[in-house]
DNA sequence: AATGAATGAGCGTTCATTCAT
DNA sequence: AATGAATGAACGCTCATTCAT
């Protein structure tokens, strides 16, 4: 039983070593430009044996992804967790959404791109997973609109899912701005951070009471 | 003289038979999945051939998204001159997009391709086109955003291009929702075209003028 | 049959013109790297108009190995001429060699080339003239050595054509060495133009009368 | 360990295998006519597994070279030490080279071509590997000549290092003779093989001390 | 468990040349 | 005489993946 258990253990740090390097690997090169050669190299193990932890090259990266997701999750709930109001709660959500693309822009770029066209139509590993995790995110925004509609610092006639809906995926975005866009921002001396700021205030706007 | 003329327009003829099929793969498939030489065969001309109208694969393909984009500027434009106040042009514009988005998925799907990171670094034929024509889109949003703080309808706080750009960017994610987010909205029996008349009553408020 | 004339004339002038642009593209680029594309767009002739000028790529190319071939020849011829021992001719002759690789080393170069495996087992137009000319040269040193024989400043020893080709084939070389034999020389402090001043003297010693 | 021995004999023996098919088709059709296509339909084994045992088409073809200059580097060597003067190291050397161009033409003109145009400016493997040997072979050339100054065989005005140069340039071009040429010889009923023996002859005059 | 060897499929692009007009 | 359109053939190389051991 323990040595079953001790070897579970060694499994499980070589493939977080591997992990780790191809990690380092993607988020350096993007997806497509790192190859199982480069991987294999790096990690200094057998091509081939980087497959008996990973089923292909695409479950190694949505392994990536989801730690990603996993750290988000975590921040996300504990920053949450102190807001008083409902509104203050899905500012806080915004917030944390915001934090966590600044301290780990590559997580994010490569959440955004596993969910892109590029792998769609297959059935990957972990993608379940991180649906799952990504569920928990929506329950959690979701909660504090409800919140928000009950101590009314909200709205009462939003539907919560269909906000949470519409905060997360314009979240999603708002922090990935394209050179264009930015140059446009940049034209009206409106940076990058101010903008996030000034968008976050548009969405309490969106949703906030204005009868109370 | 009349001679020259009929061959450009011959040629022209072709150009646009060859970017009608290549569409139609890039559409099914995606640009990744399509190669050269399914296009050549599927025209019926050698691949040589193509390149003597599209300099390369990429250039075909943007041409492609300057079709979208073309068309999505006009039915913007008509639209949202319709519009009386600032509030109803901003919403009129938003309408616009949907309605693109409804008509033409394909070509939508292809320009947010066309602006991932899957091309960038990269000069590209067509590109400054598309990027001049999505500057027109922006000031038509900008113009109905400065309207509607001038005639009242818009809080005047707002800062015109700050407001276009968040619209803008959350308007190309509102419309491209993932299968489990749309399963999400669905089980609250809220249809995309429900979702999307609701996200447009959630720019309203966050933008409109509540001391009115 | 003047207006014939004209014509010809005309179309030998346009050849020329052709074979001018040609002649500095593959100079600059050598002939691999230069298209038939790039020859007719610098010409500002459609490609199929090339073909009518010239048989196809190599044709052209040895179009102008003869060119160069031909100044050759006449530097050759005048300068062998002011010699009047046999030795002394033999010696001009080396001399009008090496000054026509200085003055037009492109030539040479695409003598040489020309000359290589790239081309061998095929037929070629022009190659027979160039062949001619090449006859013709061999036959001025042959006829120098036959001098210096009968004049006793060379060994009558020596047969003619032997040396003939000899000096020939090895004075194709000596100007051509490549970057590692000439750091070798460098070494020993000996330049290039040194080397085939001595390279001269080793031939006149080759060939000298000991006993005179 | 053994295993790790034999395995890599193996490997070895598979290098040979696959440079033992090429070698063939070089030999037969030139660098350039032959494809990795044609290598790997021949060697029995796909394309990507030559790439396993040769980083490219180059690296393929100069590790040919390499085994061609091997083994005139043998034949050199073991000639030359047979000389007792100088002079007759020289004509031993001379020799040398045209045994391995008589036993090995194949070798040579691919030894020739891996120095032509063709190559240049790009970092080969294999090529210094080449080039060492082949200082090797200088540095033999230049010693007999030392030693033929020293024995007095030779002119003492000579230069070691220029003359091992002229006569390794020009022993290269002399086995080498165009066909052109080689009808011009025979016309005058001198062979290839009688040519290059009064082709010794002349440098043997070229060097030989003529006041002893 | 780990490896080295092997593979099939594919990629976009370029070329010299030839045709119908 | 000159053109624009069209073409077939080829090119070296890389990739993710899977075997036999």
């Amino acid at each position: 039983m323990s040595v079953k258990d001790l070897k579970k253990q060694k499994k499980e740090q070589r493939r977080k070593y591997i992990l780790d390097i191809a990690e380092k690997l993607f988020f350096i090169h993007g997806y497509d430009e790192v190859s199982m050669n480069d991987i294999s190299y790096e990690v200094g193990l057998n091509k081939a044996t980087i497959y008996r932890y990973f089923k292909n090259k695409e479950s190694l990266y949505f392994s990536i992804v989801l730690r990603g997701v996993g750290i988000f999750n975590e921040m996300l709930k504990s920053k949450v967790q102190a807001g008083k109001t409902g509104i203050e709660k899905l500012e806080l959500a915004g917030r944390a959404y915001f934090e966590f693309y600044k301290n780990y822009p590559d997580y994010h770029d490569a959440y955004l791109y596993s969910k892109s066209k590029r792998f769609e139509f297959k059935e990957i590993e972990h993608s379940s997973q991180i649906d799952s995790l990504a569920k928990d995110v929506m329950k959690i925004i979701c909660d504090a609109i409800k919140e928000g509609i009950d101590d009314k610092t909200m709205r009462n006639s939003l539907n919560p899912v269909q906000v949470a809906v519409f905060v997360a995926v314009t979240a999603e975005r708002i922090v990935e701005l394209s050179p264009q866009t930015l140059n446009l921002l940049k034209k009206q001396k409106i940076s990058h951070e101010k903008f996030i700021d000034d968008s976050m205030d548009l969405w309490k706007h969106m949703v906030m009471n204005h009868l109370k």
